[in-house]
DNA sequence: ATGTCGTGCCCCGCACGA
């Protein structure tokens, strides 16, 4: 149910890459961290392969999108069950992916997002990525101008900078998460009012999310910052702190993803209005 | 082109996507 009046809110996103083979370590990392909130990708499992017991036996409520093999997204809501408001992106009706899920939870709304891949590029799935980009934006752009406090959280698929969010570049030019394309969409977005809640709160600091599995990248730190959570104009003034549980991106057959978080303050209470004696 | 994973199919290795 809701946090208590006066506690923050932690929300997370976690790519699993695989809920099932991944089940011990997202039960262990929920009981360390307790996030209120928390977005999974990847879920590579149909509908009744979520292991929802389990999940509900840490804690938490659920709320699930899934698909055989590939893609599926879910949202946890720590003692109690998330309302869904959407299940995949409006003007996407013939899609087939599961990658998007929405839903109020803990007195927000949450978009959990699994933005496509696109590579190779080019080709169809790089037109896929940038198609459905700009859906997600066009949606966006409601929620934002909804005013009600937003999260969109989730892998996005999208490197913001050469400089900061990733090790080196250079054998990642040609890659789908660099290309302008991508980055301009990425601008696009934050230029609607958006905050990258990383970014903001660590503004010259290296910070990486994801480390692939290929050429020993994660011993070596050569990760890329890709798992983002935007804030909403009324969510961004209570953003408290922010980061990456990179414990969890050690374990032994990790994801190639860590969760990554934000903490938000509390609301404040609306201002009494002293009572008059009468 | 390569690296290493998880998944599903079809049978115990492969193709696929990332």
């Amino acid at each position: 149910m809701a946090a208590g009046k006066d506690a923050s809110l932690r929300i997370a996103t976690f790519n699993v890459n695989g809920i099932r083979s991944r089940l011990p370590h997202l039960l262990q990392w929920l009981e360390k961290e307790a996030p209120d909130i928390a977005c999974l990708q990847e879920l590579k499992a149909a509908d009744a392969g979520f292991p929802i017991e389990a999940i509900r036996d840490a804690g938490y409520g659920a709320l699930w999108m899934g698909q055989p093999s590939w893609n599926g997204v879910a949202i946890l809501a720590r003692g109690g069950d998330p309302i869904e408001s959407r299940r995949g992106l409006p003007g996407m009706r013939d899609d087939t992916q599961s990658r998007y899920l929405e839903a109020a939870a803990h007195g927000v709304i949450v978009g959990c997002l699994y933005l496509p891949n696109g590579n190779p590029r080019p080709g169809p799935k790089f037109d896929y990525k940038l198609q459905w980009f700009d859906r997600f934006i066009e949606h966006a752009q409601t929620l934002f101008d909804s005013k009600h406090p937003v999260v969109l959280a989730g892998d996005y698929n999208v490197v913001p900078t050469d400089a900061l969010d990733i090790y080196d570049p250079t054998h990642w030019r040609k890659d789908a998460l660099l290309q302008p394309e991508t980055r301009e969409r990425y601008e696009a977005l934050l230029a609607q009012g958006w905050t990258d809640a990383l970014r903001t709160l660590h503004p010259e600091e290296k910070i990486f999310t994801f480390w692939d599995y290929f050429r020993n990248h994660w011993p070596r730190n050569a990760g890329l910052r890709i798992d983002h959570l935007l804030l909403s104009d009324d969510l961004a003034p209570r953003l408290k702190a922010a980061g990456v549980d990179r414990w969890v991106r050690d374990l032994k057959g990790a994801s190639d993803h860590a969760p990554t978080w934000v903490e938000i303050g509390a609301k404040k209470a609306a201002k009494k209005v002293a009572k008059r004696k009468a």
